[in-house]
DNA sequence: TCACTTACGAAGGAGCGCTTCATTAGTAGC
DNA sequence: GCTACTAATGAAGCGCTCCTTCGTAAGTGA
């Protein structure tokens, strides 16, 4: 609960260096008045503290801006480049990964097919090729690597290992942490991918400001991701969202009615049938039309009962199905509107197949922030 | 989203008294030495702050410790009775108040019972009685009072209105907290009574420590309250909690099971029934039997929803059923283990009747505490 | 070239916390 | 009752961080 410890002098300089970081980081370049207004400072003081950053790293000085009044001011910013973060996203058929800088700014992507019953070697060793894809693009090292965060598919415990995971099944039971640490000499972070993707959409998607936040993922499987306060909500034991697991929310058989829907052509592969549903209920097909309404039946019923508990500002429709956002979203806002006592705003996720990628970057990005804000680290570690 | 403010020197110093008003109200009195040992601080610069926090009121000396090595210490204690903090719990019959100091030691507790369709005026003027009450036992004036919390059934907006009440006709659409602010001239908070009820037994109750605890209101009405990361969860629009109302999680008509068991005897009053059945179940009815497992089968489906959405660390049995706890709490545990992902621990509350009132009391603490650890607050004020 | 604007840099001062050391007020043992 | 020991007290002096103030520097615009 809280520190408990009383501030020292260089403790109140820490918290000043720690603030200009973050005005810098906010707000791109700025001058050395500009910093101090804003940070409440005076001047002499920021230039102190300017002075300190420049030495350990975290702070350089671009050219002055030119056309003003007056003498050019010097300007600095945070050097967003003296690390990188990385995103992976474990799916059942392609490894994505992106690489950003510390402002969570995408330099890279890159995306390596694999098939879903893979040995577990193999998924390894794509997953580390994506990575290495990754710097290889952007002209970085793993040593310029500072945290690596993946989302995968299933249930991951606490400290990172998989304890469940119904698509992927040489995933059970891996210590993945720890077979990641081992590949990268950085800082591992595992997380669920439905709770990541939730993250980038509350951080910079649909949801973008919002507090409370239900993100379905809705496709072949199902999922949801919560962010509460602001946070990624994981559970006592990283196991929440898991909804689909109770009969009664009628989410485990929900795609069904898309997959058996009689509007399918023969001979379509099963992992396509539920896109045809949705087009053939698109064009005006009763037949999928009736299945597409008794599959959002199914998803409300679910998506209510989130909804109910949490009273969430908004619920943002994702994972492979909300290409068909159009098809599905005014139903499903009709029947929560019955269900629910508050109606919360109903939207489609904007961040397509990138979501998860681009979550593990901003959950990189805030753990980064939590370390750096959190007290009694000692004085800034040097940076590059 | 944080503040950008640096830190004066004061800023420090704010800080430090702040670290030691904790320190105190966490471990009682305690010496120079041992205040200093614990912030971190020297003992000299403990002494300034201790010198400061005395003259603002906030602190007092009390007798030294007998019997010890060396010069006897100075101890210094939090003065909890510097202002006083009151919680209400308004329910249908029974208006419940109760009175504490600022580390929320409850010091006097009154009830005033009210019928569910009295008339507006009268049940305020109820609410009053009850507090001026309190204010007479322990021998306070509504000047020394800081802050009421009330809890109250039914759906609370985010201003403190009513917007829904279906067990007090007369309280809907009231602005509750505009009505106790014209009545008492102190800060007043309203929370719906069972995230109250979650609060006190997170704070001190069966699940303290707990950061994720569901709490279930299971008597003649159903509700919950969640408390996630140590903090009341209220939603956006403080309508979290509200499973109750999907018909699919099959909260709503649960105390049906019980309240139309034929093992109630004729002419028992509608409100005493389902209390028959239980005391019949537990001592081996086998139709109240039925009508128990029947009962416990419709709890565990919306206690399963909130569980595998949130997994929580506990799930607490509160409300007027829990009194019968030991027939519930098994019969619900094992339907819950063949439901959840993750089973969490499933316990009655301990904390009664007054569970709301103490968690009134406890959430005004809180309050209280962000308000003296919120940055940029300016001094520490004046303590009486 | 001159007035004006804005930033820079150095100097002096105040607040806060730290260390050090002589002093004080108790207990324990003889 | 005296002495040794223990632990807290209080005052002095130091260093760090931030503040304000003021003269100087480097641009723009007339």
């Amino acid at each position: 609960m809280a520190d408990l410890r009383g501030g020292d002098l260089s403790r109140l300089r820490q918290l000043n260096s720690l603030t200009a970081i973050r005005a810098l980081r906010r707000a791109g370049p700025l001058t050395l008045s500009a910093l101090a207004e804003r940070t409440g400072l005076s001047r002499p003081s920021m230039k102190e503290v300017t002075d300190e950053l420049m030495a350990l790293g975290w702070v350089e000085e671009v050219p002055p801006s030119q056309g003003t009044m007056g003498r050019p001011a010097r300007r600095y910013r945070f050097r967003a480049d003296s690390g990188y973060l990385v995103g992976v996203d474990i799916g059942g058929h392609n490894i994505r990964a992106a690489l950003s800088d510390l402002d969570g700014e995408i330099l890279a992507e890159t995306r390596q097919p694999v098939l879903p019953d893979a040995p577990l070697g193999e998924r390894l060793a794509a997953i580390e090729r994506a990575v290495t894809g990754c710097l290889a693009l952007s002209r970085t090292t793993v040593a310029d690597l500072w945290t690596i965060a993946v989302g995968t598919i299933g249930v991951i415990d606490v400290e990172g290992r998989v304890i469940y995971s119904a698509a992927v099944p040489t995933w059970r039971d891996l210590d993945l942490a720890g077979k990641l640490r081992e590949m990268f000499p950085c800082q591992v972070l595992i997380e669920n991918d439905s709770r990541l993707a939730a993250m980038a959409e509350a951080r910079r998607g649909v949801a973008k400001g919002a507090r409370d936040v239900v993100f379905l993922h809705v496709g072949r499987r199902m999922g949801a991701g919560l962010i509460i306060d602001g946070k990624v909500h994981r559970g006592f034991g990283a196991a929440s969202g898991e909804i689909v697991m109770l009969p009664e929310a009628r989410w485990f058989d929900a795609p069904e009615h898309l997959n058996t829907c009689a509007s399918v052509p023969e001979g379509t592969p099963p992992e396509d049938a539920a896109g045809h549903t949705l087009a053939a209920a698109r064009n005006g097909d009763p037949v999928a039309a009736g299945a597409v309404e008794r599959y959002v039946d199914d998803l409300a019923v679910g998506t209510a009962a989130m909804v109910l508990i949490l009273d969430p500002q908004m619920v943002v429709l994702g994972g492979g199905f909300s290409r068909s956002a159009d098809v599905l979203l005014e139903p499903l806002r009709r029947r929560l509107e019955r269900a629910c006592m508050r109606m919360p705003e109903v939207r489609a996720s904007t961040l397509g197949d990138e979501c998860v990628v681009v979550g593990a970057i901003d959950y990189a990005v805030d753990h980064l922030d939590d370390q750096l804000f959190t007290p009694d680290r000692g004085p800034l570690p040097v940076s590059r």
